[in-house]
DNA sequence: ATAACTTACCTCGCCTGTCAAGGTATATTT
DNA sequence: AAATATACCTTGACAGGCGAGGTAAGTTAT
């Protein structure tokens, strides 16, 4: 298991919503572009990538619809919705309350 | 669900070390001091907080024994180990490699 | 030709950490 | 006598991450 999963734990949402801020996009796109930002030290696991689409497209962060591919595998593409960049806004407002908050907690006193 | 709870998960274990890397401690007062230090915003609920002292003890992180209270409730107090020191140390490192990381993969490009 | 690889999607079932809800026991305050 | 505070603990449910598996189409190497 990766060093960092636990810690990245409860940003995959996030991360995904990030991507789509400027433009739709595909899963293993966005996978790749990932790996390739971190230099390969974390990547989103598959099955977490798309256990995380149905859940932000259940709550209606994302919208989806095939591409129309004429050669190579098909395509879903992923749309961010109004509530999906409301809900983007949100959560980088809280990482930013949340990271002050761990830095507090974790540095040893005196 | 408070907010930011998502967000503290996988920090547990390093908010106990860090408590425990003054001085021994007991569970009570351990999160006491935390919903101080965090004004209210953030506690450790008490299932969290006993789960995660049998975790760090069957780890070898920390150690335990019984207070000689000679009145009033009696307490458990927890000791790190040299092995959670180290422990400590690295989990200090991993999250500000992580926390970059995350600001890295979060933020919206251009 | 055919094997191997890449792109691209998906699901099932396990594991782990969190936590609501319950419990115990002692001491103090109302 | 009842309520509150201190202080500990467990059980069972839930959610997210992910290993392991699968499908299908196109490309490259032998």
């Amino acid at each position: 298991m990766s060093i960092t999963s636990d810690l990245i734990r409860g940003h995959t949402d996030t991360i995904i919503l990030a991507k789509l801020m400027s433009h739709d996009n595909y899963g293993y796109e966005i996978n790749k572009s990932i790996q390739q930002k971190t230099g390969g030290e974390y990547e989103l696991k598959e099955a977490t990538l798309y256990t995380a689409f149905r859940r932000l497209e259940v709550a209606g962060c994302i919208s989806s619809y095939w591409g129309d591919e004429q050669t190579g595998a098909r395509r879903r593409y992923y749309s961010i919705t109004d509530s999906g960049r409301d809900n983007y806004k949100r959560l980088i407002s809280e990482w930013k309350k949340a990271k002050e908050m761990i830095e507090n907690l974790i540095k040893t006193e005196e």
